[in-house]
Order: structure tokens, then sequence, then C-alpha cells
DNA sequence: CTGAAAGCGCTAACAG
DNA sequence: CTGTTAGCGCTTTCAG
């Protein structure tokens, strides 16, 4: 007899509660009440069933037990997709945080593609609340998610109607770190990132804005760029090639100011003293980079932890009115803004 | 009428079928069929269906559905953390791949979390398959779950019972990367990783001695490290304080790569001249540090890609024997290792 | 082409 | 302390 053969083709069917039961010589009712410790059971009672259990290798359905309870114990998160540590890190703070309150994360990428929209009602039909990262769907698909009462939180997204919302700051950050720039005396700093692109940067853009005028100097508009290292080489590029060439450059991200980086040195520019350069986040790459990247630390994991926990909060407690949380970020100052290394 | 009050508080309960086939005058059968272009429906029927579906928002629960239908529409992957590029763009590979499927994604991260046996189990029972990572789970939930006959792919992890498995090539690759710093006339070469933490460092390790071997040199133990950029620092001091000290490192990836050259620049250590070292995986970062790291590329979205491809046949084939996949990985020579740029 | 009815596997009153 | 019995919402024969 081969391997093949010994075992059926198709999978196992799994022994049902009824089957438990019958084996234990039991009810079902006391079968789902042993399995769950609820209620009370008479010890000789559950040691039957424990063994029946056992013996079936007997595993609850978690569709009929969702069915029955109403809810799936699992919640979603929504992202534009996984490239960067951004989004990874604040993901990873989801699922931890999830992972302790025993609930299970299905993660869903709109990456732009159309239609994306459906897979996130969907999305939602498939857990018991969401957490929709800024820039993924537009405001009818929030609006349909709140007229249908999932429990959403906004990440990074300002808020709308009852969802809570949590981001990180973003405007006085920016404005701190356009002033350490101007601090250092650079005639002319620009700014590579899209505020009309995501709130976040949005903000970024706002204190640039601030410092500029609190120092009262005009604010050169920003040079429209995505979010990967390849849009930021190209966006320096273009601004490396202008006749009035600034000095200073503030990226939206970090993965910007590698690119920039690159369009420097591929224009035989020396980082900082021809070119100061700023990014945003504080990847982990950040401090490795030539010279190391003058930044602004963002608490990823936190932001995905506390999406998380007032996601829970919200579903479990039926809280209504929403709760908005902006946690703090810190300058991070390294040589890439013209300072000298400390070490 | 204050806007708090004149919403309920708890979640307004979903139209069921039940309510739409009343609303249109037709059996819940008809709706069913109608609500899925499945089996005829007449047309004038099926409008009146359209219509009270439309009416009354009504959305089929998953819950029931699945129940009835006896599976899921999700899979499940299992990574040991999220930190760093290799995960994440090996699960943005597989989710792209499944929602093309129509499948929704659980993940589920064990960073070494005792207990996540169970959550692995748990997850298994929520989903249609499972994709785990290398260092996820022990032999022994991988033999449970194919003794459940949950249909598994393993992810660079050699293959187990009835379980598929995708991978990326290390030996030759390994052994090649050795070959070229060896051909650069290095003294003595080392290498940091952990041959047993991982069956891809096991490999890498191997092709490592093979190259070492194959011109008839010694081969130095290995420095065990783990995967991060600290962990490499850690590693990088250690060796580089030795009295013997090599004048080459190769690392069993770019993050602990970027350590050493953290550990290197703090000890007044020039790259390459004083130390070459060489990475693996080529995350975005590798081509922007200081110099440009030589590396050995990894088709991370790809490896994700192929893994869910290879676990939607096992589902819905019911396919048992299984499938290995080796995908080819690509040297990638930049300057840490010695050579000039090109550009 | 449509409807009745039997599940899918579990939970949770409600009796006893 | 335990069992009976309705559901939970949908799919799917099987008749008609």
């Amino acid at each position: 007899m081969k391997a093949l053969t010994s075992r059926s083709a198709r999978r196992r069917r799994d022994a049902t509660i009824y089957e438990v039961a019958r084996h234990a010589g039991v009810s079902i009712a006391t079968v789902s009440r042993a399995q769950r410790n609820a209620g009370v059971v008479a010890p000789a009672t559950r040691a039957r069933v424990d063994q029946a259990v056992a013996e079936l290798n007997y595993r609850p359905n978690r569709l009929g037990r969702s069915l029955a309870r109403g809810h799936h114990d699992a919640t979603g998160i929504v992202f534009p997709d996984l490239s960067g540590p951004y989004y990874s890190s604040v993901i990873l703070g989801f699922e931890d945080a999830s992972a302790a309150e025993g609930q299970s994360v299905l993660i869903l990428a709109t990456h732009g593609r159309r239609g994306s929209g459906d897979l996130v009602l969907d999305l939602a039909d498939r857990t018991d609340g969401l957490v929709l990262f800024g820039q993924t769907v537009g405001d009818d698909i929030v609006e349909e998610l709140d007229r249908r009462r999932v429990p959403l939180v906004l990440l990074a997204r300002p808020t709308h109607g009852e969802a809570d919302s949590v981001g990180a700051e973003n405007r006085a950050s920016a404005r701190a770190l356009t002033f350490h720039l101007l601090e250092h005396g650079y005639r002319q700093i620009g700014f590579i990132g899209d505020p009309d692109g995501s709130p976040d940067v949005g903000e970024r853009w706002l204190g640039y804005g601030d410092a500029h005028r609190a120092v009262g100097r005009e604010t050169p508009g920003p040079v429209v760029s995505g979010f990967r290292t390849a849009d930021g080489a190209r966006a320096a590029t273009a601004l490396l090639s202008q006749a009035d060439r600034p000095d200073a450059v503030v990226c939206a991200n970090d993965e910007i100011a590698m690119g920039v980086l690159e369009a420097a040195r591929a224009a035989r520019l020396s980082i900082p003293d021809d070119l100061a350069v700023t990014g945003w986040d504080d990847i982990p790459a950040a401090r490795h980079l030539a010279p190391p990247l003058t930044t602004v630390r963002q608490p990823m994991l936190d932001l995905g932890r506390r999406a998380a926990e007032l996601l829970r909060d919200r579903i479990s407690t039926h809280r209504i009115e929403p709760r908005h949380e902006l946690l703090p970020t810190e300058l991070v100052i390294r040589s890439s803004c013209g300072c000298t290394p400390s070490t």
C-alpha cells in the first residue's frame, strides 16, 4: 500500500460537538459549557467530556461559534502598500496589540488598485471593525462604513464622522526641523513631497511654512513627489538643475531623502556642504546612510498599538463618542543637516 | 434632539436574506440564487430581488455563508516578526496574490512568544490553509497541522510531511559570493550569522564553506548572531577585537552588514580597505549605504506570491503530492566588497 | 424557474 | 448540574 493511497484525498471531516456529546454520553450543551469553562459542570462530567474531546481530537468550528455569537473576534487593517518600514512597523504594532487581546488580524493592501473600495467593504463584513490608513480609500467609503456602524479608527487621517483617529504630531516638529535648518544659515530651503497627497505631509508642509514665516521669509513652493526613493531621486534631480538651486531640502520621508542623497551623489554634490538634507520617520537605515540622516522619529509601533486598543475599546464598549489621539514625535539631529556628529 | 441621541448606541442589525425575500415577495432560495448569479432566475424576478437588496441595503452575512459552504475564503501567514524589509516584502507579495484570487489574508507574528503554537493552531481553524515562515514554530506544530490535513506551505524551511515548500536558492550564491571575496585576495573571511538559527543561513554557511574548500582553505567558524543591525554591530565588535582580525566578512543579511558598517566606523576602520563586507537580501537601503553594499538579491515578492499560488492550488484541487520550489537569487556587486563602482 | 426544507456547527435561554 | 430547543444566516438538494 503506497503512502499516497493510504490517506484520503479529501480533508478529513472534523468531529462535531454532536459526536463528542454522544461519545461522552452527555448533551451538546454540556460539551459546549465544558469546552468554554462557562457555567458549571460537575468535575466527573467534565472529565468525561475532556476525554471524548481528546479521543476525537475535537476543536470547535470557528464559523459555527462566530455565527452563533454574532462576532468575528477579528479586526482588519487597510494600508496603501507595505513597502518601506513605516507601514510594516505600524502593522506590527497593530498585530501585537491585537494578538494580546485575542483578536485575529486581516490585512488588505489597496495599492491604488481600483475597486479597492469594494474590497474594503468586504473586509468590513469579515471583521468586527477596521483601521484605515490615511490614503487608502475615499471619503465615500468612510461614510458608507460609518453608515453601516462599522467600528472604525482612522490612522494618520483627519477624523471623519464618528470614527476614532490616531496620528503622530507633524506640524510643530516640521516647524522645529525647518527652523533648525534656518539657524544653520541656509539661503534657500526646498520641500520635497506632496502636501495634498497625504494629511501627514500636508501638516509637515504647514510646519515648514510656519518656520519660514516666523523668520519673515518667503515659503518656496513644494516639489511634488511620491514616497519612494526613486520619486525622491527624480524630484531632486529636477530641483538641483534649477537656476536658483536650494542649498537645503526637507523631505517628506526618509526614503525620499535617500533618493536625494543618490541624486546628489550623481551630481557630485557633497552632503551637507553643498546640500543639506532631512528626512522623516527615522527608519532603521537612516543612521547608516552617508551621511547619517537628520530626521523626525515617529512612534510607529505605538501608532499601530493605539489603533488596536481604540478599536477594541470601541467594539467591546459600543462607545460612540469619537476619540482622537496625537502621538508625539522627536527631532533626531544627525549630520545630513550640517551638524557635526558628536561621536 | 442632540446628535448623540439620534442614533442607536448598538450597531444596527443588518438585513437578512429573509427580510429581502419577504420584501421582494420571493423565497430565500431565490434571493440566494439571484445574489450569487447561480442557477437561473427570471429577469423580472431578479429585478425585484435586486431592488429589495438595494432598498434594504442587504449584504449577505459572511459567517452564514461560510458555515453553509464549509470554507473561509481566507488564508493565513505566520512569520516571526515584521521588522526589516524581508518579511514585509514577502507578505506583500502574498497579500497581492491572495487578493487577486479573492482570498482574505490573516497574519500572525510569533516573535518568539511562547504559546505561539496554539495561536497558529487557532489560526488554522479560521482559514483554509496556512503558510509558515522558516523559524516560526516547531516541527511538532507542523506535524499536528499535517495530521489535521491543513493545507500548508513552508516558506524558507525544508519540507516536512506533505507540505509544499518554497524558498530561494542559497548555497550556490553564497559560494559564488565567497568566491568573489577570495578572488579579491582577502586573507581571512569571517561569517556572521547563525547557521543553526534558520535553514536559509544554514545553506549560506554551507556555500561559504564550499568556496573555502574549493580553493583549499580552512573554513573559519561562524560568529553566531541574530538578524538585527544591533546584533551585527555586536558581533562585529567582537570579531574586530580578535588578535587575528579578518579582513573581510560575509553577513547573513543586510541588516547585520549595516551593523558591521557601524562597528567599523566606530573602530575607525575603512570599508572596504580595512574590512570588506557583504550582505544578503538587497534591501532598498543597501545601495545607499556607505559604501554601497555588495549583496545577494532575493525575489522576496515572488516568494510570497508563489506561496500564495501553491497554497491556493492545494486548497482548491485537493492536491496531495507536495511541491517544492526554489527561486533563483542574484549576486549584486557594489563596492563594499572592494570593487570600484562602475558609475 | 421557484419554493420548502434540511442542514452547516455552535451558543444560549429556559426548564428541570 | 444538565438537557431541550431555538435560533445565528446562508446554501443546496429536491420537488413542483
